[in-house]
DNA sequence: AATGAATGAGAATTCATTCAT
DNA sequence: AATGAATGAATTCTCATTCAT
């Protein structure tokens, strides 16, 4: 019987908390180790690499997203309005509630250019989120605007969870998304 | 006048080239020193620590934009409509004709939570650009309204700076910019 | 059992033959690795520092000392003229035979300004031999000159240590360990 | 005309106490250059590379002990008690009213083992000490008895410097010194 | 003689990764 | 699966020394 002290999504939890907080250069394989209760050496049980981890998280909080938030765009019962209002709504409910921000917005930032792997997935990411908006959005406004509008939606998203985290105050971040839940009134 | 093969300008700019492309730790002092034709200890003779020298940076830019930018706001002379299509004008020219991105925003996101004396000046300059944002809307939205859009613009604009980096395409920026420069009429 | 190519104390009996014979700074991390058969990294897996390093071979030999010499003195079976011939023994048995001198007189000199965490150390040790000294002379020499006596042991000791090292001949110590050993007769 | 800020002795000056205070390998030559209000390179025009500026240190102390003190050995008008007297009043003047002990003796057991030219001139200048104290006692002790006898003045005399150096505290020093001048009563 | 800039060798330290048990 | 030890490459930083002015 092998000892199984923790696995691969406690793992994954800790790393994304960790690379939230302090980025993915300043968090070693000895912390994520430590905060799993292992030693460095083990996360090469579960991962081949430090990439490689960083690569499932990435992927973790992007199926996450698909299944609790882009989905509610292809929910035909709903109407448009409704979806907007819980796709905000949820998003906002994610980003209020886990410190340290967007990991693919922050990694966008820190590592895109560096690691091509996993720029794909968050480029991957940032285009689901765009289609689902755009699915909300272009029965009102038109195909050309809704594209545009999504895109302005996540980017101002985006913006204000990074002032968020620079002011550690959420209340930016909270008037852009009301203003978003309300661009079909 | 002694050999002199650069100077603390020059080193600068091109540390923020490099700090902006790749980020903070994946920029080593040896990769500065050879962008400037040095060999990596000789940027001890200029700053006393990379992140010495990478405060530098963030003073360098703050300034600019203090002096080319945020002082259109407080030029008397100029209406606030014109003040406004100034300022983002010449936001867009900055960051249309700079590779990767804003860096303050950059290391925001990368270090402002592992290193505090990058943060403060970090914070600074976003406190700046928000107070001659406010400068410029006060007038017309009145105080608490000016203060919250200024916020607002901020966020899109370094989101959009964002996704114009990782997207590698001006266009949702450009876009952003111009709803800004809008914001009056 | 993991590959186990040494162990903290074989690190410390290394360091310690270095430290003596070439000094704290001459000394490298480097050094002590090939002593062991590792390479330099692999010695901050025993220990976080060089400094900590050094501070925990000054605590081996102090401990050595109080065990095996500092200890003689306050056995209550002997006669202060035995205690005083077995410790002078002692003393000159480890100086004999352990090439370089006195680590903690050798740091007192290169590096007690300098770091003083290991300076405190370095007054312990002494302060432990001089009590000890004083607890076998007070009886016959009284309380004032006990204590006189027992710095200037020390410190002709230290002395003569110095100058075996120097002129690479052990005589002029041994002399002067006869002459203490005869202090009570 | 040649600008001239500082001279050979100044530099020696300086150094022999940073050199003392701190050490050999923890002194610099940015250090010593800024002592004399020089920067570290200018030091090169007085000396060819820091062992010689450290081997001029010590040729500079010795000859100031072989004319101030070990001389005093040699004054045919005077008597071996006399000599004696002005001898250890001459040792002591020197040693309490400069910082950091006796760069000799520092520089025996930091850097003797490492440098060879140094060391010759350790050892000269002990050399010389024994023999003018040799000089003072062999009429009264016969030439053996004044041989170790001088040799252990010098070992005593070292280390109880090493313990006022350590405890920052002459009084070991003082009362040693004097022993050695009560040597001939 | 003095300077400021530059050098290159080497220092301590870090860290992702591997390996034997 | 987990461990502790070890690795090797890389990184920041230091410092004696040199060089052109």
């Amino acid at each position: 019987m092998p000892i199984c002290k923790t696995n691969r999504e406690t793992i994954i939890s800790e790393s994304i908390h960790l690379f939230k907080v302090h980025g993915y250069y300043s968090t070693t394989m000895a912390d994520i180790g430590k905060s799993c209760g292992l030693i460095k050496g083990s996360i090469y049980h579960h991962f081949k690499s430090k990439e490689d981890l960083a690569l499932e998280c990435l992927i973790y909080i992007h199926k996450l997203f698909e299944e609790d938030i882009f989905s509610i765009a292809y929910k035909e019962e709903l109407s448009s309005l409704v979806k907007l209002e819980l796709f905000t709504e949820s998003v906002e409910n994610y980003f209020l509630n886990s410190e340290g921000g967007c990991l693919l917005g922050n990694f966008a930032l820190e590592i895109s250019n560096n690691i091509p792997s996993l720029k794909n997935e968050i480029i991957s990411y940032f285009d689901h989120w765009e289609e689902a908006l755009y699915e909300i959005l272009k029965s009102k406004l038109g195909e050309k605007q809704a594209k545009t509008t999504a895109k302005q939606c996540i980017a101002s998203t985006q913006g204000s969870i990074m002032m968020m985290r620079l002011y550690d105050s959420p209340q930016i971040f909270q008037e852009q998304n009301k203003k978003i839940a309300n661009i079909l009134t």
